[in-house]
DNA sequence: CGGGTTTGACCCGCGC
DNA sequence: GCGCGGGTCAAACCCG
């Protein structure tokens, strides 16, 4: 059941073996997952230039979907060394139980909170590698708790490791 | 002893 | 100015 490295049941009995097109530019947009967001179940090909959220693509389209930010262009942007650019944040909503999914990176939590009108705590992560930048933050969804909802904010410097 | 977690304090932006 | 919500820090703590 529980047969992939995520914890979740796998393919293709739970209907992920078709795949479908996601433009994953549109996940570039900001905010965060408690308003205003679309839900898009993945199945299907996967076509995006970053190789972190190809592979987590490739794991969670088995069972969940991809939460997009209403594209309300209110949009964050940093400034990394003399370019500024848009930060890379996507969302994974999973049905899960557990709420540590090896996502093939090693974290160090660094914070809990309540989030207001949830029940559930939000926890905060960021990646072990020395000078990356990623960080997540993994919550139970308000509405449906047996799904967690997994937040990445930015791109790894680094290969995959675990 | 070392590295990761816990947990309350701190910070910051924003609306009133 | 103040309180609230969200995000982060960091010292204490835990555990192999």
């Amino acid at each position: 059941m529980f047969n992939n490295k995520f914890g979740l049941p796998n393919s293709p009995e739970s209907g992920c073996a078709g795949r479908t097109k996601f433009e994953f530019p549109d996940a570039y947009f900001d905010g965060w997952l408690h308003e205003g967001y679309r839900g898009a179940m993945i199945s299907g090909t996967i076509e995006n230039p970053f190789n972190q959220a190809n592979e987590l693509f490739d794991e969670f389209a088995c069972n969940g979907s991809l939460l997009i930010p209403a594209p309300d262009d209110n949009r964050e942007s940093e400034t990394v060394g003399e370019m500024s650019e848009f930060k890379e944040r996507y969302a994974f909503k999973t049905k899960s139980e557990i709420e540590i999914l090896d996502d093939g990176y090693r974290w160090r939590k660094y914070g809990k909170k309540m989030v207001k009108n949830s029940p559930n705590p939000r926890n905060y992560y960021k990646c072990l590698i020395e000078g990356c930048p990623v960080k997540k933050r993994v919550e139970r969804d308000r509405e449906d708790p047996s799904y967690v909802i997994t937040t990445y904010e930015g791109i790894h410097n680094h290969q995959s490791v675990s």
